[in-house]
DNA sequence: CTATTCTATCGTAATCATTTCGATTTGTAA
DNA sequence: TTACAAATCGAAATGATTACGATAGAATAG
């Protein structure tokens, strides 16, 4: 995804530009793994010096609402990181070290669907976690 | 599990028996899901009133170290049920209604061996989630 | 049974992530 | 350029969880 496309959802939906946004959004583009709202604070601090917390958690909830970010929940805290624009259902490898995250080509769904034959499933949750080849070299 | 088992464990590592203990690890041996905090907050203060907070957490973390209890995390909150003594590595189903979890009997990661080749997987996580038999037919 | 010694609990304060709020600033459409 | 809604600031509030000094209680040896 590229900076103007997240902008541009943003203004589709009655939100405006600003400079600060833009930054979060490169971000996490360049991020390309899952990144704290205490990461992006430092980040942005190094720009905006005095960034107002209201800002970064404003605007990471509305980046998700927006579907321009995704969540997930580690040790307490919520971790961000950039959507993947694939339409397709998907599920990820994540590197435990840098964060890159690897889409997966397979969902493990069908699987269960004759084990849970009196169950109604409404969603599920896959992730697997290790190390990517570059940081296993290392 | 029964709550003597518990206790046992307890002992086994050095801690003592207490009845808040044993009634804990009753509410959660008859849940058969998962439970926050809160709710076992609730529970207890009908038999304790005025049973501290560092109680409840200080045992619940005391629990699930020593794998009495599992946790996962949902909007902000940790969820506590009692763990599966079944040795085999496995996952579950889990009632988004009641809570009720079911042990699933296959594990989905021989999925991904080949499409992973150069990555080196650590762990996985895989739920899914929906209504059980009961919850759907009401 | 009693003394001793840790551990557990209480009551409360502190911490951490996140959310909220009134006042002020800023983007943007007319 | 003006007007107004939206965005940001600075700071306080919230909610879950953790920590702490003082007291109570469980376990063990004598």
């Amino acid at each position: 995804m590229r900076v103007e496309e997240g902008i541009a959802v943003l203004k589709e939906n009655g939100h405006k530009y600003t400079d600060k946004r833009a930054d979060i959004l490169s971000y996490f583009i360049h991020a390309k793994g899952y990144r704290s709202a205490k990461a992006l604070l430092a980040f942005m601090e190094t720009s905006y010096k005095g960034i107002s917390l209201d800002t970064i958690y404003r605007n990471l909830r509305l980046f998700e609402q927006l579907e321009l970010l995704e969540s997930r929940e580690k040790n307490g805290e919520k971790l961000f990181k950039i959507a993947c624009k694939s339409g397709s259902h998907h599920h990820h490898f994540i590197c435990e070290s840098c964060g890159l995250t690897k889409p997966l080509q397979k969902c493990p769904l069908p699987v269960y669907t004759d084990e849970l034959t009196d169950y109604h499933i409404n969603t599920h949750a896959f992730e697997l976690y290790g190390l990517c080849p570059t940081c296993h070299n290392r």
